[in-house]
DNA sequence: TATGCAATCCCCTGATTGCGGTATGGCAAA
DNA sequence: TTTGCCATACCGCAATCAGGGGATTGCATA
């Protein structure tokens, strides 16, 4: 049973040389190809492809939006993004709005029949530059941790925690098998550490900065 | 000039045949390679290498603190973790230490060359599944929306934003521009929709639902 | 026009919190 | 052994908060 493809790309050549390609590597069936995505849903809907491949800078809609729409209803078709943005918003847009892949222009003649295959397989086909910006996404809240130590002790590590919670200090003294003026004592050394004056602004403060 | 690499893999047997797969590729120099990373940092640094290639599970020093202690002197050379696992913890591990690429033993032989290049060239090689687990990573946060919905009017959430930043009741009258009973009628009113019974349990539910 | 609802303000009471002390036992480093 | 730090506990007071009332205005909608 062939693969079965719908294409959204408003260059007339480039959506000619993606069937082309397609048609040339077999085994894949073409359903449709559209110029702009305004009838998306109903589209998606009706023709009940395999892969989506999506062009992001299109007229009237563009293809994350098309994408999130997609995804409204429809959480099992695959979609590649195809275009010439590498920048990190509409990479990172692109991702959370759904998509399951990322091609660039420039290597699409190479890899799309590969990325095709890779993304029916599970995977998540990305150009390298684009699969370097969505690891290095992650590395990035690494650099605090030295920063923002407020040499909490143990005890006060846990009592805020059990604070951001939503416990009030009887329900922390309960919790940590302590008094509730012990629990005053370690709520009064932390606000001395953190600089607040109230539970709220210690706790937004602790959430804030991932101390729980 | 080949491109100069460092393994480290407790399996001797791996370990081999890793070396015969570059020595195959040619035009790579494969300076060493050791079967714990004990001596890590001074290894590193001595022979400078162009790709790490890490086993997570080693004995004394697992490959993940490894990257970590390399990351610490060195943010240039490339590293590939070469695994069997491919459970969340580790991939996101890996890639938090600074790890550039995550490839499965089982795709090693077929791939491995392929992510020596790649990641030379400024990408992140990754096996499929591996890079589907990454890009849903990003795409979380998203699900909730419709159901966490509390019904809160206008003037309730604004409320509720200005108390999740610290605010007393005071201040939130202040920076609303209305009396301090006011803003209690419409605090009762939160605690009553979000059914909580204090600031922080609101304060904590709004921003782990991301109300605010 | 009546009804509903959001937004505003007021009062009261009891509970909780914020903040200033003081104090003791344990443990580790100097 | 003295010093420092942590964890524990208690006292007291002023301020704030929680929760129960009730009330008015304005706006939209039935």
């Amino acid at each position: 049973m062939p693969v079965k493809i719908i294409i959204y790309e408003d260059n007339t050549t480039l959506r000619e040389s993606l069937s082309s390609l397609l048609s040339l590597a077999g085994d894949y069936q073409l359903l449709a190809s559209y110029a702009d995505c305004r009838q998306v849903a109903e589209q998606v809907t009706a023709a009940d492809p395999d892969v989506i491949l999506m062009d992001i800078d299109m007229p009237e809609v563009n293809g994350i939006e098309a994408v999130r729409k997609i995804r409204q209803f429809n959480r099992k078709v695959q979609i590649i993004m195809l275009t010439v943005f590498d920048d990190n918003t509409h990479v990172f847009d692109a991702m959370y709005a759904g998509a399951n892949g990322y091609l660039l222009k420039k290597y699409v003649s190479d890899k799309l029949i590969d990325a095709i295959r890779e993304v029916l397989e599970g995977g998540a086909p990305m150009s390298p530059t684009i699969a370097r910006m969505v690891i290095s996404n992650l590395q990035q809240p690494s650099p605090k941790v030295s920063e923002n130590d407020y040499q909490l002790t143990g005890r006060e590590k846990e009592t805020l925690q059990s604070l951001a919670k939503g416990n009030s200090f009887k329900m922390i003294a309960a919790e940590l098998g302590i008094s509730i003026d012990t629990v005053r004592t370690h709520i009064k050394r932390i606000y001395d550490k953190l600089h607040v004056r109230s539970q709220i602004e210690a706790v937004s403060k602790a959430i804030n900065e991932k101390l729980v």
